[in-house]
DNA sequence: AACTATTTTTAGATTTGCCTAAATTTTATT
DNA sequence: AATAAAATTTAGGCAAATCTAAAAATAGTT
């Protein structure tokens, strides 16, 4: 298994958020950076492995082999982004680019390895959850803040948005995993929240909450 | 930089012992599992990049630019090794593999916060010198113990070969580093050396002898 | 249904890193 | 010094992963 197929079977799963959707060329390529026509060579690199199904015009879906594979490429991506908050002290903002080369090094023992340090987490630092070494995992049952009715409260569980971007503008504004939210007013016109984050108040904008996730 | 190419550099470095030595094209085919005419392309590649010297049938030898590159390598690759031996377990003669993956991981700051976790190590699990920041490193004076005398006793400080299959043998025989080693005898025929180690005695091969290090 | 726009695939090229086989240069031996 | 052996380089080619440009298929719109 190359780097390249990784990255793509990681990426389909993605888009398919896991279910055996199919999925199109063109958003494939838009999220990888490259071409229509890359994602076509590789379609038919990975159909002919077991680990796609494709025909031609008819959009790319993951087999239970490619999902098996991709779960253990998302393993080890958030073990490793759990790794550098936990034990290097990054922010939660600076771990994904330096994961995304770390999940493709190749030794089973050293996952394992790793769960064990880390006590076995079962949510890495943006509240995604950790898919086990057979490829289970608990998915919170969370909602978005965008959804949720005025009055509500909660805990906040996860993102939605994982750049850095915004990871550090909710650190600016003290929202982080953990911390409880309540909705205390919307707007009408903009969709914009009026919350309560611990004991601040603040107001969020709808495409602030729509990024949220709460329990 | 390529991952080949780092992986040139960080050979060459090794067949030269760090110094400006001129390598043979053949010496570094053999020692990276690749052909001649491989090692002749590649030279020509680092020598436009400014990282080794190369003059057609003269040899190559690193620049001070291939040298301060190697280094990093080098320093990355003991890091990591310390750290799978000190922080999640492995064996010493399990380490060597992954590391020649993780070396390669681009990030200064996770090396950095690694560096810092395993607090400053000077020297990797098999008694190696770990570079620092800006390539300083700090080789103990020692010996190898088939050129010490009878009579001589000291602390075994590293190996020179890390072999798996030689680790294990170390392993077997309980000789490790930080092991205070005599030498109580040495057979003339075969070179062969009745050791004390630690409480034990041991008669050891010559060419065991030849890849034990003692300070 | 016919036409247009969009999506997707094909064809052909490029780069990196490697290979084999042949040519060249250097080194060792008569 | 001539010749043989060994080391090294060149020439040409291949596979992976990408690209551009053109062709083909599908989807959307009058
Ligand atoms: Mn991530
Ligand atoms: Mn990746
Ligand atoms: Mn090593
Ligand atoms: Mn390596």
């Amino acid at each position: 298994m190359t780097r390249s197929e990784e990255n793509y079977l990681k990426t389909i799963f993605h888009l398919g958020s896991g279910d055996d959707v199919s999925i199109n060329t063109n958003a494939i390529a838009e999220q990888m950076e490259t071409k229509p026509s890359s994602v076509t060579d590789m379609a038919k690199k990975l159909a002919e492995k077991g680990l796609v199904n494709y025909k031609k015009y008819q959009g790319i879906s993951l087999t239970d082999a490619g999902v098996k594979t991709a779960l253990s490429i998302v393993r080890k991506h958030r073990l490793w982004e759990t790794f550098l908050v936990e034990k290097l002290d990054f922010a939660w903002d600076e771990v994904h680019e330096v994961a995304e080369q770390l999940e493709h090094i190749k030794s089973e023992k050293l996952i394992d390895k790793l769960d064990q340090l880390l006590q076995f987490p079962k949510y890495d630092p943006h509240g995604d959850p950790i898919p086990g070494k057979n490829g289970e995992f608990q998915e919170h049952n969370k909602d978005l803040l965008s959804e949720l009715p005025v009055g509500a409260h909660g805990i906040c569980v996860g993102v939605k948005d994982s750049s850095s971007a915004f990871l550090q503008y909710l650190d600016k504004h003290e929202i982080s995993i953990g911390k409880p939210i309540q909705i205390l007013g919307k707007e009408a016109f903009d969709g914009s929240l009026h919350l309560k984050i611990g004991e601040r108040e603040h107001m969020v904008s709808h495409q602030i909450a729509c990024n949220i996730y709460l329990k």
